[in-house]
DNA sequence: TTGTTCGTACGAAAAATTTCCTATCTTTAA
DNA sequence: TTAAAGATAGGAAATTTTTCGTACGAACAA
């Protein structure tokens, strides 16, 4: 259980890297600078050599890719999002909820974290899934 | 889009401490004994103190609650299964899903982690939703 | 040219979390 | 009665994660 280097299979971003990873999928390949002001504009206070120590770390451990030809580095997740989230997501589901979408789902529902609009989707969704 | 602080109503488990919460979620009020040998068996080898001081530290945090009238300490969740699962859920989702239930269930059921039962489970629940 | 700004690299400190050692007391079994 | 087993308490160490200071090179404007 312990001692997991990062490689492509077992991907655990720490808080923090998760939060750079986002600003990445989100916004796609970027600079230092760019994604410390998204920090400071959407998260909280933070240095840029904080952000740009953290990056380098991730870009060590394979988490981020980057283009060095010009001397502002451009960086670029090496994770996918959607596996990423799948696997967080299962993680999540697993030691949170004895792996049962079901029981998270009602969890989620009872907590009026879902619209009547959600729930819609969510329905068609299962519809969708139903067809195929 | 600040996330919320913790303060006293919004507690913020570690991991560890999560999965301490998880064994008297589900045993119920229990030993550091008891505890400790469940985490042995279905998690990770761990020492005795190092269960007994975590859960000395969660009692500290006012995160549990013990009996010490007898010289085995009984420890007591003090916070709700369902209020702090909601509450992670509900983090969960806005970190990783912007808030939106239905990516989450599409991630969810896109990631075979859903069985047919589950699929039905759910469909049944949301039919249950729409009449009340 | 020269100084200011912007960039990376690197080391180390700080903070947060987890683990365990040791002391000491109580209970139990022989 | 005594030794072994089992319990708590507390300090400290180890690990992991996060933050930042300092050095120094490159770009750019005056």
């Amino acid at each position: 259980m312990k001692g997991n280097k990062a490689n492509e299979s077992t991907p655990e971003p720490t808080k923090s890297e998760l939060e750079i990873l986002q600003v990445l999928w989100k916004h796609g390949p970027s600079t230092v600078r760019f994604v410390n002001e998204n920090l400071n504009e959407q998260k909280r206070a933070v240095q840029y050599t904080s952000t740009l120590k953290l990056m380098q770390i991730m870009a060590e451990k394979k988490m981020l890719k980057r283009d060095e030809t010009n001397m502002k580095h451009i960086y670029i997740p090496a994770l996918e999002e959607k596996k990423t989230k799948g696997f967080l997501l299962d993680r999540f589901v697993d030691s949170m909820f004895n792996g049962s979408a079901s029981t998270l789902m009602m969890q989620l529902l009872g907590n009026k974290k879902a619209s009547k609009k959600e729930l819609q989707e969510i329905k068609d969704l299962l519809d969708k899934l139903d067809k195929s």
